[in-house]
DNA sequence: TTGAAAGCGCTAACAT
DNA sequence: ATGTTAGCGCTTTCAA
């Protein structure tokens, strides 16, 4: 009953109408009338005809696919912000096309290089950032390219984010009202521009409030480098960190580990944490970590809208979109002795 | 010095070749001189030029994607296993098609006839299942599919999973050794193969240790339904399990925080817990999960290997791989006691 | 090794 | 509303 490679021109043969006719049945708004559109549809469905995409998307221009950048996916973040931008995508009848990168800028390159052969129509790069040549070879291109949690110096890039700099704010904020004396952070990957702006606004949230950063080491991003960092803030010290800024819950819950099961401390009575992205984990009662919330449904919204609309309107001036969140605090920085 | 659009034939012109020596230098083991290939890259370079994949794919009838249908990335195994597929494919120039679902069987049915109209080479569904007649269009379309962690009847679908019947049966061995005598069960969502497969497994292992399932309830692989199971499995109860096999980590991590944080139970000493998969947060101190590890590096190895195999080799029989895990045990089930 | 020519399956003018 | 025609950018015979 299904034949193995069924074209427009066996379903016309088999409708009795032109090739054309075919074509525009399956072109929404194309002018057909319905005594043809049945026809036709009673023959696509008898051979088991499908349209093909790739066809069509040479001609059009359009590929309906997305290409879709990506390093962490060990950080919730990630694949919560993939699933949600996916389903969005979907429901407009467009698609991701994946590619992972381990981060380094070279890999990115080829990758980018890749993705354009594959005529995607827009690219979003989650937790990359793009050299300048790479990003005005896709402006030059015509793709629009919009940075996903990560932002560029670069004002002609697109990018979603979360207000970094007043999230980190925010948690100084929030250490000096629970009188925190020696705040100390843990630092992301420093390449990366969230790493920097939550850092710049903790700094200059804790100057405001009288207090200045005691120490300070870098976990990249990564659960194992974070235990790292924990130990070289508290090992061998004769006076430690009484609060905590991880850059992401992602390595929150490892330094948290650390203190708890290897050094014997507890949060929040020796030692604050507070995270940043509030990732599902940071609500479970073991870990009852404070954070930033990353409004990841309303970032993802916003890179939807402004990547369709750009695909749209190839002359849309780049979009800086940075989406207030609010902090959530939890038992993690809340003393019970109060 | 970058164009908009650069085709072959602007890079013939350029070089001073035909637009099909310009073709050959693009096609791997193609004829072509090194004189010829060496203006070719020095013409393509200055143009800007990269050959276009779909122009590509029409004719040579292969896209070098392939579909990827997952439903739960929010369980930690999914996006584990998604990187590492893409890296894999990457690896060997084909790119994966994301397509979401929230596994309700309708919406399976239209993501993989659209799936198909991109032309992809293969699919990859995880976590989900295909009904009949859905597979055999496949066939039929000579378009393979292997199924990742579940099953079908239908023989003549590939499958990759981990042996779940034996990982059931040896949480059932292991609760027996550390001397459980009511042993119950929070099991996934029942139309998934692995779900039946690990109560099975468990089961049997039981009945063969002189044990039978003292309890069980519904978890769904679902977070919140997890932790609705584990409180009709305790609450108002005058007897209660004394060891919990949960059908994944996921939902193990939910039931191990209502045990202790609603219900101020200890784990191991008032119950033990186990789940399955091994994904990385078992592993975390605060939760020290007794699992059976799917190995996702090899399950997504043969899956790449299946895959590719099948491309290359259309007439391939179908195959059902399962990979034995092994048990992992941890404090979980590990009392201090002894 | 190279170029000319014929399509891959479809859309989009253009006529009718 | 429908059929005819000309490509989209490329690969792949086929001759040379």
């Amino acid at each position: 009953m299904v034949a193995c490679k069924v074209t427009s021109v066996d379903v016309a043969a088999k409708a009795g109408v032109s090739q054309s006719a075919v074509s525009r049945t399956f072109t929404p708004g194309a002018s057909v009338s319905l005594r043809t559109a049945e026809k036709v549809h009673a023959a696509a469905t008898a051979l088991g005809y499908r349209p093909n995409s790739l066809a069509r998307s040479l001609i059009t221009g359009k590929s309906r696919m997305i290409g879709f950048i990506v390093a962490y996916l060990d950080n919730q973040f990630y694949p919560e912000s993939l699933q949600k931008l996916s389903q969005q995508l979907q429901a407009q009848g467009y698609h991701l096309l994946i590619f992972t990168v381990d981060n380094t800028q070279s890999q990115v390159e080829n990758i980018v290089e890749e993705l354009l052969n594959y005529q995607v129509d827009a690219i979003i790069a989650a937790s990359v950032s793009l050299n300048t040549a790479l990003a005005e070879r896709c402006l030059a291109l015509g793709v629009p390219i919009v940075l996903y949690n990560r932002t560029q110096d670069d004002t002609r890039i697109s990018s979603v984010t979360s207000d970094n700099h007043a999230g980190g704010y925010s948690i100084a904020e929030h250490f000096s009202t629970i009188g925190i004396r020696r705040p100390a952070y843990i630092a992301g990957w420093e390449g990366a521009s969230t790493q920097r702006d939550r850092e710049a606004g903790f700094i200059e949230g804790l100057r405001n409030h009288g207090l200045e950063l005691f120490d300070r080491a870098v976990g990249g991003f990564d659960h194992e480098t974070a235990k790292q960092a924990t130990r070289m803030l508290f090992c061998d010290k004769t006076i430690k960190p009484d609060g905590l800024f991880v850059a992401n819950d992602h390595m929150a819950f490892a330094v948290m580990d650390v203190l708890r099961y290897e050094l014997g401390m507890d949060i929040p009575e020796d030692v604050v944490v507070a995270g940043y992205d509030d990732v599902a984990i940071a609500s479970w009662p073991a870990y009852d970590l404070t954070s930033v919330r990353q409004p990841a449904n309303r970032m993802v919204e916003a890179t939807v809208t402004t990547v369709l609309a750009m695909i749209e309107n190839p002359d849309m001036p780049p979009q800086q979109i940075a989406i207030q969140g609010p902090l959530i605090p939890r038992r993690s920085t809340t003393s019970m002795r109060a």
